[in-house]
DNA sequence: ATAAACATACATTCGTGTATGTATGTTGTC
DNA sequence: GACAACATACATACACGAATGTATGTTTAT
């Protein structure tokens, strides 16, 4: 049954879908291979053929996802901008809408932010995951510290607690809101929750109290 | 080997006890009722007596947090306040410096909120735990409202988006923090974050833009 | 012809649930 | 207050299904 070599990428991704699709729903733990191989309309032999084990799938989508995000983010960061917190911002309104209109990514998310467990066997996928938070957290802190040399944020603030709200916050509407997509019209408030935390912080440092 | 009935009633709390540190470092799908056998002493046929199956053990685990928990908010709302927006603030606040004070609340709240996926096995809880979540919600909505009558906030302003940056920004805090309790110093920041968000409420809400 | 791309079959482990055994606390009775 | 009679609080043993990993068979592209 050997098939040529675009059906059987197309047999791996139609893996990768049901996979997700099955995460998603159920969780990681909670889903067989079995379950993904009927999903699939293919058997665990074909699983095994395209993956180690149940671990390397989860792999392959975190892999699938992060690439391209890291480097929109990494893009948006070259561009000077003459102010940082409003740059800031629009990445998090840009990436709130993103998640809002994407259903492929918002699947995927949900599956590594609540749909997952991180033990020892997803040890590995731990790891770079927490890589990545590790990047985008001084990125963060860049951003702030940008904004406070250019004295859009009075001089001796501290970046930490400012970091640590917007890191918050922004990991509540992924979890919240990939908890149940259908509660909340993220795309439609996603400028105003931003706006909310952002225009705090500056009223906050600027004028304390 | 019949114990008193105040020695069983110790190793029902042992159990509980094994449980929910398993729980809360591997997941609950990824504890065994052996594992927690083991880690409390006891054999299979302890936690048999004592639980119908391991749902009945998450279950007894949600109880012993929950109900203790609502009565501090329910007493909190039924002193009336002059400024209700003030009051959710320091609610806020305080439910936070609680959790990172609390050793036993940040094992259970981590089995609940992060190490948990609430599927077929955990339904019983998972809608015990939405109900929670849409009484708590109504209780934001009503401090909401309250303010805008109040005058604190101007009227015809929009409750929900308000209300949605709070709850978001509560439940990141609460399982970034969860997540790596050692990473973050709650207790110390946690006035300064919540000011954030309301800050930014505020001011966002009086002078838009 | 040979190796890719699977399907099938099998062995093994692990976890659950239940049935049963058993020693001890508890209770009523005289 | 002593002693059955019973219920309690477990421990042990067993049966069962589910899931995994692997070994092997089969077909077909190249």
């Amino acid at each position: 049954m050997k098939r040529t070599k675009d059906e059987a990428e197309q047999t791996k991704a139609g893996i990768l879908d049901a996979a997700v699709e099955l995460f998603a729903e159920k969780g990681f733990a909670n889903t067989s291979l079995t379950e993904i191989a009927k999903k699939a309309e293919v058997t665990r032999g074909a699983i095994y053929w395209h993956f180690k084990n149940k671990a390397e799938i989860f792999d392959a989508l975190h892999e699938s996802l992060f690439v391209p995000l890291t480097d929109m983010i990494l893009s948006d960061m070259n561009e000077e901008h003459e102010q940082p917190l409003h740059q800031l911002q629009q990445l998090c309104v840009k990436s709130l809408t993103d998640l809002a209109t994407n259903y492929r990514k918002q699947l995927v998310m949900k599956v590594l932010m609540v749909q997952c467990i991180y033990g020892e066997e997803l040890a590995c996928a731990k790891q770079k995951h927490d890589a990545r938070k590790r990047e985008s957290l001084k990125l963060f802190s860049l951003y702030i510290e940008k904004a406070i040399k250019n004295g859009t944020l009075p001089q001796g603030t501290d970046p930490e607690p400012i970091v640590m709200t917007i890191c918050f916050f922004m990991k509540g509407v992924f979890v919240e809101f990939l908890n149940d997509t259908a509660a909340y019209n993220l795309e439609a408030n996603a400028e105003i929750l931003v706006r909310h935390v952002f225009e705090g912080i500056l009223n906050c440092s600027s004028g304390p109290r």
